[in-house]
Parts: C-alpha cells; sequence; structure tokens
DNA sequence: GACTAACTACGACGAGCATCGTAATATGTC
DNA sequence: GACATATTACGATGCTCGTCGTAGTTAGTC
C-alpha cells in the first residue's frame, strides 16, 4: 500500500501539490477553496485526492487538529526537474533544445528571464 | 466516438507515435519490433493501441495493403509545443525559465545547442 | 483446394483515477 | 446534554488505459 520513493503524481495531485507549494500547509478546506476557484468539484473530491496522496507519501498530513494539516512531502524543484526529465526523453527523445525552444515561445518572456538565461547558458559553457 | 480535435496522447500512444515520427509509415510489425527492443510487450498490445490511435485521429490507416500501414497524423513540432506548453502551465504556473532551467541540467548539452540557444534569445529581444 | 502463417478485429480483464454520496465522528452553541 | 455544523472515512461508480487471448480473415505454398 505504502511505497518508499513517492510515485509521479496524476494531474490532479499535481494541481494540489502545487497550491500546498505555493501557499504552504492548508486545512482541505483552504486547498479545495483554491482549487474550486479554477474548476468545479466536489469538496470530498479533493479530500479524497489529498487522502490518496497521503498513501502514496506525496503529503503529510497532521491530524493533532480537528481539521487536518496537509503539506507537501516533496519539493517542488524535485517534482518539477522529474516531469521535465520525463517528458524530455518521452517526447523529446533527449532533444533539449528542442523542448526549450517550445518553451520559450509559450509566451512573452521578460528581459529579466532572458538575461536570467543567457547567465546559465554562460555558466554552462564555462563548465563544459 | 471520435473527436474534431486529436487529443492528448497518452504515455503508450506517445511511444508509438515517437517510432511514426521517426521511421515514417509503418506497419504495425515495424513499429512492434522496434517498441520491443525498448520494452516487453505483446503484439496485439501494439495493434490495439494502433487501432485506438486511428479512432482519437492520432494515425492515420492506409488499408490497401494486407498489412496495414500507419503513419502519424499529428505534426511531431505541435504535439511537443503542447505537451511543453501544459506541462508550464500543469507543473510550473507558467515560470517558463524555470522549466528551461531544469531542462538544461538534466543531460550535457552541446556547444552547438548553447549556439541555437543564445540566438533564440538574440531574436526574442528584438521583438520584444 | 488444403494447409499454414501472418494479420486484423473484438471482447474481456485488472488497475488506476476522478468523482461523489453517505455514514461516522468531532466540535461548537444554546 | 441536545442539536446543528463541519470534518473525515469509506465504499461505489464510471471511465480510461494497457494488456492479452481468441476468433476470424487473408495470402502464400505445396
Amino acid at each position: 500500500m505504502n511505497n518508499q520513493r513517492p510515485p509521479k503524481p496524476t494531474e490532479a495531485e499535481l494541481e494540489l501539490l502545487r497550491v500546498l507549494w505555493e501557499s504552504g500547509p492548508s486545512t482541505v478546506r483552504e486547498i479545495h477553496e483554491i482549487v474550486r476557484g479554477e474548476k468545479e468539484t466536489g469538496y470530498t473530491t479533493t479530500l479524497k485526492i489529498l487522502q490518496n496522496m497521503t498513501d502514496k507519501k506525496l503529503v503529510k498530513r497532521d491530524e493533532s487538529q480537528r481539521s487536518h494539516i496537509y503539506r507537501a512531502a516533496v519539493r517542488a524543484e524535485k517534482t518539477q526537474c522529474q516531469l521535465v526529465h520525463e517528458l524530455l526523453e518521452k517526447a523529446f527523445g533527449g532533444a533539449a533544445d528542442k523542448l526549450i525552444l517550445y518553451a520559450l515561445s509559450a509566451r512573452a518572456v521578460s528581459q529579466d528571464e532572458i538575461k536570467t538565461l543567457r547567465k546559465l547558458l554562460d555558466d554552462l559553457e564555462e563548465n563544459s
């Protein structure tokens, strides 16, 4: 029932994780209110998913209060990194530049972001 | 049963699409041989998935031959772009630079790729 | 034409997932 | 303490997906 390493979160689980990453430890009610702003869904649905995520060790639950408090058990960076790598392999066969091209074409990229990325490339070049 | 716009491919479907993108139009047998090199799976499984993909309009089937010939009905670029955008929204809340950071840390990036990306940034800067 | 080999079609199955209803439980108010 | 309210626990449902077995069909060979 309980795995060692937390598995890849499903879409719905990822959405709840995002809320937890942004808002920090929260009750089901708080999480649900945020999620409900984005899509129609029942309270018990959110609750159930959180319970599943507890089994999967994706979140941890503090039961000392009447309303349990959930917090992410996986770090945003690690999970995001994992997801990107997976997409990179599964959809691009490892061609990182293509993936990045599409990511950049996605939305208006700010000057700041461009600067950040330039620096990143410089660092990469030095270390290679 | 048949949709207008082809839906997001599942993992197994994406794998078959990748084969078709790389190898061009192929028979089930040919596709299966390639896939089987990567993971254990039955011939009829590959066949079934291809049939499902036909219903979903992810591939097209030429039935004029005894062995049907399948080819991708969605372009690699479009599908990949779609997947990246989705991941960008679902997992990163739109923060493209973070996604790119992880993509770059994924594997050794070649000098060529770095060059390509520098150029990309230059173009972006001009057009903004 | 009979036999064999390869291929397609079709249905079934188990697992995982999102969803929800309902029951059980705890908390707060009068 | 009784009642109303909020929360959790649990089970059921419908769906999709990957998997495969089996039956039916087609083509080639002797």
